[in-house]
DNA sequence: CGTTTTTGATACCTTCTTAATACCAGTTGT
DNA sequence: ACAACTGGTATTAAGAAGGTATCAAAAACG
């Protein structure tokens, strides 16, 4: 067990702060199965002495792993890790969530809030009526007041009655209203910045995105989103685990 | 350590401001990969120390880096560099399968296979020592004879000893070897085709290309490949299923 | 030649990390 | 009911990190 112990020291020498250090190399033990799905971790005061690193020190790096699902608190009772079932490797955040978990103040400036007919390619997609309308949303998404991404979702008129109710967060704004995104199916493609999507993006027109086209289905298997996301290249990466 | 340092060191003789050779020097180093994501840089006075700069000096060459989004800053924390927005996929399937469902043809022409010295990049990412050496591969992929992507693969020599000896499939020659590929980690992103890359695959440089890059482990976690694949945008689409 | 801008150095301020405590509040086994 | 765990919270403090203001020399410019 010792040799475990020296594995999750971090390195005081490193610039990196001692709580990330260590969030990463548990991280690390936990995905390489050191424990049991459903097992107790060592304990905080375990972890502190044995690193001889404070307590609050194990706690933070705990505080990591907690904000990304990877472990479970029980007050009195122990740390344990979240059972791999419950933790899909592809799992559908939002923006908003996924900006927060890596740290950046999320934000969106809204380019367009309308009610529109739907085209032909939307009519298909989300399987509407021949007379159904939609509204139509299309901003600029920000990590940190940079723009990483120009999204424009489209949504049947019935399940969105009022273009400005939506906040920040499409997703948030859907669960509320008791039809939240439950599976999407998601396209991805690279496209050539055309001379709005590259106004909007603010990069050269030609430069390259990834155009992210997702079809967002509620509990009831109804499509309720038809999403596109020209997403800039530089920031984004979209990464994929294959086993076999 | 140290000859990192050297690197990064202005030179007082050039007309070049010192602050904006710093930057270059030290935007080339994290491109190179000298830094994880998510890890602190070392502080604004360890570079000052160490490369003989004044601390203002340093930091101007950090906000360079800072307005090309290369880096983030945390007041009382550190310098970190940035993370790209990681969108996880799964249930990944590429068009080529798709092809190959509905009856395409699949075929690839060699345009390389060689042994060569690994880029550093190369040295990073499969983990090589310094001095190993590298098996090169790339070649065309055709579906019904016309080229729908270009790829190459980057192995470390031992474990391909020979590389006129793959045949058709890699993956087929790997598990024949004793070394099956049980995991890999797929990164997409969008870019513009350089020259090269055109003309292999057929079409207008700066056209936009997905760019799929793989790194295949083997039962025992070793990085035994590295795969740039560079698919024609008008013939690929990656489907993903998400849930949450 | 004088003025303005750039570049670099110094000193001080604010914020975050880390640590050392102490104490509170649930859980578990005796 | 109790003791001995667990996590949850608060306080304090020192040190290290980025943030900022100021000034001096050098370069660029009119």
């Amino acid at each position: 067990m010792d040799e475990r112990w020296q594995a999750l020291k971090p390195d005081e020498a490193q610039s990196t702060p001692l709580y990330l250090q260590f969030a990463r190399k548990l991280a690390d033990a936990i995905n390489a199965g050191w424990w049991q799905a459903d097992e107790a971790l060592p304990s905080e005061r375990t972890f502190s002495d044995e690193l001889g690193i404070s307590r609050v020190t194990a706690r933070k790096a705990l505080d990591v792993l907690l904000e990304q699902g990877l472990i479970r608190r029980r007050h009195g009772s122990g740390t344990f890790i979240t059972p791999r079932l419950e933790q899909p490797l592809s799992r559908l955040t939002s923006f908003t969530e996924m900006l927060k978990q890596k740290g950046f103040e999320p934000s969106s400036v809204w380019l367009e809030r309308s009610i529109a007919t739907p085209t032909h390619d939307e009519v298909i997609k989300l399987g509407l009526s021949p007379t159904a309308q939609v509204v139509r949303l299309k901003r600029q998404r920000l990590a940190d007041g940079v723009v990483m991404a120009i999204e424009q979702s489209t949504l049947p008129l019935a399940y969105l009655p009022d273009p400005q109710a939506v906040g920040s967060s499409l997703y948030a704004f859907l669960d509320a209203a008791g039809h939240p995104v439950v599976r999407a199916l998601q396209h991805i493609r690279a496209v050539n910045a055309g001379p709005d999507i590259a106004a909007s993006a603010g990069i050269k027109q030609g430069e390259a995105m990834l155009l992210m086209t997702r079809i967002g289905y509620t509990a009831d298997n109804v499509a309720i989103e038809l999403t596109d996301t020209w997403c800039r290249n530089d920031y984004y990466d979209f990464v994929a685990e294959l086993r076999r």
